[in-house]
DNA sequence: CATCCTTTACGAAAAGTTTCGTAGTTCCCC
DNA sequence: GGGGAACTACGAAACTTTTCGTAAAGGATG
């Protein structure tokens, strides 16, 4: 079951990697971890462990290396942190949000289609 | 000066209130953050005098009742709540973040629109 | 089986955040 | 000018988060 309280900051790189990289071992994360940033062995393990204690993270203890995924979905947790962004930041105002987050990025073509093609959308369904 | 460190979000409830409201003393701040949550006064006070210790705000002590306001620009804060979300949560996708927001939000006519007219604005200059 | 390596468990220190009690100051008003 | 109300200052408690040292268990190997 999805926890609905918002990750720390430290969680939420290591559910980036789970989600990026699938379940991993303790030592897997941590060595990903370590591309960024130093982290010890043991640092890395707690916090895997503190996040399945919350429901963070699932575990796999049939191996002796435990093997970790996250246990909450990726867009849920996108969901979360955007409307929380969205009302503490950006006073509810999504268009505002939106109109900051293109000028300081500089989407491909790709996207940039794409996000016309939702405008679009939903253009055509409030008529 | 302004600062480089994401605010807490006790801080950000509290810039909020500044910057919707404008210089306030430490009452006018407690009132308006009673109206969402029960704080006593000398936690508010507190939280000022420690936002003014990190230059989050500044304060006119003229008058016997400090008067504080937002010494960082709400703008700022967004970009860098928004560069924050964008990296840790959405794998530095800008696109995927607009989509996430405009999905979940219900945009007006005319915010439809200035989202189009900055996404051709984006389209002109990438020629 | 003695030793070494990998791994988990756990407690606790360190650091950061939030809340509040208490004491002291200033000002007002009777 | 004494007492009370409105403030500020400050320290410390209560929590939360992050980091890490140490102990112990499991497995592999000479």
């Amino acid at each position: 079951m999805a926890k609905k309280q918002k990750p720390t900051d430290s969680e939420l790189e290591i559910l980036q990697i789970l989600w990026e990289g699938g379940a991993s071992t303790v030592k897997a994360v941590n060595e990903k971890l370590n591309e960024k940033k130093e982290t010890g062995y043991t640092t890395t393990l707690k916090m895997l462990q503190i996040m399945f204690e919350k429901n963070l993270v699932e575990r796999n203890e049939n191996e002796r290396s435990h093997v970790y995924k996250a246990a909450i979905n990726k867009d849920d947790i996108q969901k979360l942190l955007l409307d929380k962004l969205l009302e503490t930041a950006f006073s509810g105002s999504a268009a505002n949000l939106v109109l900051h987050a293109l000028g300081n990025s500089n989407p491909s073509k790709e996207e940039l289609t794409k996000i016309k093609e939702l405008l679009n959308q939903i253009e055509k369904e409030r008529k």
